[in-house]
DNA sequence: CAGTGGTCTAGACCACGTG
DNA sequence: ACGTGGTCTAGACCACTGT
C-alpha cells in the first residue's frame, strides 16, 4: 500500500484557499470550524489552526471566537514594501555606492520639525544634508535632523565618511518608527541636487524614529526621478 | 503564594526584543537556542518557537537549522501598506463616495499594455476611464483595461453604476496581483480630471491581476494631490 | 553525523463574544 | 451559558546544513 504522507499546514492553506477561490465557500459565509476541518484532513486541530491563522493574516478570512471563521467579501490587500538599506539597494543593481555629506549645521528646530517630532522649542538639533550616489548618479537626497538631547554623541560625529543612518543604528538599534510615503514636485534645491528639472515628480519617504518614547531623528528621503516600489500579492 | 501566570509567546517576543535592543545579544551574534530559552522561561519549546518564528517574520532575526538564530545587524524594514477598497477609504473620512464612468471603449491593446500584460496583439480589450469622488471632489482617477478573452462577460457590463473593481471581484475573487507604486507629473488630461495644475506630482498605483496565470486586468490609479500612505513599524 | 530549527500530535484550559 | 478560536504542553519525528 502507498503511504499517505502526513498533511502539512501548508497543504491545508492551499486547499482552503482553493475552496475560497472556487466559491466552494461563498464570500461572506461561515466556513467549517477547526475541529470539523481537522477531522476532514485527518490531522490535529493545532495544524488546522496554524493554517487558518496565516490565512487570516493574509487577509482572506476573518476569525472570531464563538462566531467562527468567515470568508471576507473583499480580501484586504496588504502590500508589503521592504525598505532596503540604501547601500544594499544600490549595490544590488551592480552599481557602486557612494555617500557624500553636503552640509552640516547645529541649530534650533524649525517649527514644522517641532510639530513633526513633538520636541520643545529649545531642543538642539543637528541638521544634515546628504547625497547617496549609484556610481556617479545621484540616487537619493537625504534631509536628516537629529535630536541632540536624545543622541548627544552625534555632536562629535562629522558624518563625512559614515552616513547618519548607519551611525544611528549603531547607537540605537531597532527603534520604533513611523514612515510616510508621499510625492512632491522638486523645488530648485532638490532639483539641483538630484539633477532633474524643477517640478519633476519625486517619491519621498519621511520617517520619524523613537527610542523609548523619545523622538530621536526625522528624515526625509527624496528618491531619484522614476523610482518605484513593486510588490507581489 | 501568588500564582505566576503562565508565560505567553507574546511575553517572550517582548523580552527577546528588549534584549536585542539592549545589546544584551549583540547584532550579528548567535542567541541561545530554543531549548535553552524554553528552560529559562519555564515553558514548552513550541511556545518559544512561535515567538521566535514571528520575530523572524518581523525581520529582527535570521534563523537557520543547525546554525541557530542570529540577530540581524540591520533589521529589515518591512512597511505594510494596506490597499484599501476605495469606497471604504473615502467613507472612513466621513465623505460620501461617488463613482462616475468617463469613457468606455472596445479596442486593440496599445503596445505598452501588451508588454505589461503579456497578451497577444489581437486580444480584445475593454478600456474604461473612471473617476472616484469624495463628496464632490475628485479623489482618484482610474485607468482600467480588461482582457476580454479572460473576462468575456465584461462585454455586457456598462459599468455605469458599478465600478470595474467591484464587478471584477465578483467574477474572479482572490486573484494574484502585482502592484507598483510610483509617481508622475500630471499631464493635461489627468490634471483636468483631478482638478490640479499640469505638472503636479501625483501618486500612482499600477496593478496587474492574474487568475490562474491568465492576465485579466491592468489598472493605473492616479491619486489626488497630497495623497500619502503612512505605516508604523 | 550531530545539532538546530520546523512541524505535528493529542489533550487541555482559557478568553472572548454571540445568542 | 456555551461554542469557537487562542494558546500552551510534553513529547515526538523530520529536514536541513555546518562540521
Amino acid at each position: 500500500m502507498t503511504v499517505a504522507p502526513k498533511i502539512s499546514y501548508l497543504d491545508i492553506k492551499e486547499i482552503v484557499l482553493k475552496r475560497i477561490k472556487n466559491f466552494t465557500w461563498a464570500p461572506g459565509s461561515i466556513m467549517p470550524g477547526e475541529i470539523e476541518l481537522a477531522t476532514e484532513f485527518g490531522c490535529a486541530r493545532a495544524t488546522v489552526n496554524r493554517a487558518m491563522r496565516e490565512l487570516a493574516e493574509d487577509g482572506y478570512i476573518d476569525r472570531k471566537r464563538k462566531a467562527g471563521t468567515r470568508i471576507k467579501s473583499f480580501p484586504t490587500r496588504k502590500a508589503k514594501f521592504v525598505i532596503p538599506i540604501i547601500r544594499d539597494e544600490i549595490e544590488l543593481t551592480g552599481a557602486t555606492y557612494r555617500y557624500a555629506l553636503i552640509n552640516r549645521e547645529f541649530r534650533d528646530p524649525p517649527d514644522w520639525l517641532r510639530t513633526q517630532m513633538t520636541i520643545p522649542q529649545n531642543t538642539p538639533v543637528l541638521h544634515l544634508m546628504c547625497l547617496h550616489y549609484a556610481d556617479s548618479k545621484a540616487f537619493q537626497y537625504e534631509d536628516r535632523w537629529i535630536n541632540l538631547n536624545a543622541a548627544p554623541k552625534a555632536v562629535d560625529q562629522d558624518f563625512e565618511e559614515m552616513g547618519p543612518n548607519e551611525w544611528l543604528i549603531k547607537q540605537v538599534p531597532f527603534s520604533d518608527a513611523e514612515i510616510t510615503f508621499s510625492t512632491i514636485n522638486a523645488d530648485t534645491q532638490v532639483a539641483d541636487l538630484l539633477n532633474v528639472t524643477v517640478g519633476t515628480a519625486l517619491v519621498t519617504l519621511e520617517r520619524i524614529t523613537w527610542f523609548t518614547n523619545a523622538p530621536i531623528t526625522y528624515t526625509k528621503l527624496y528618491f531619484h526621478a522614476g523610482y518605484q516600489m513593486t510588490s507581489r500579492l
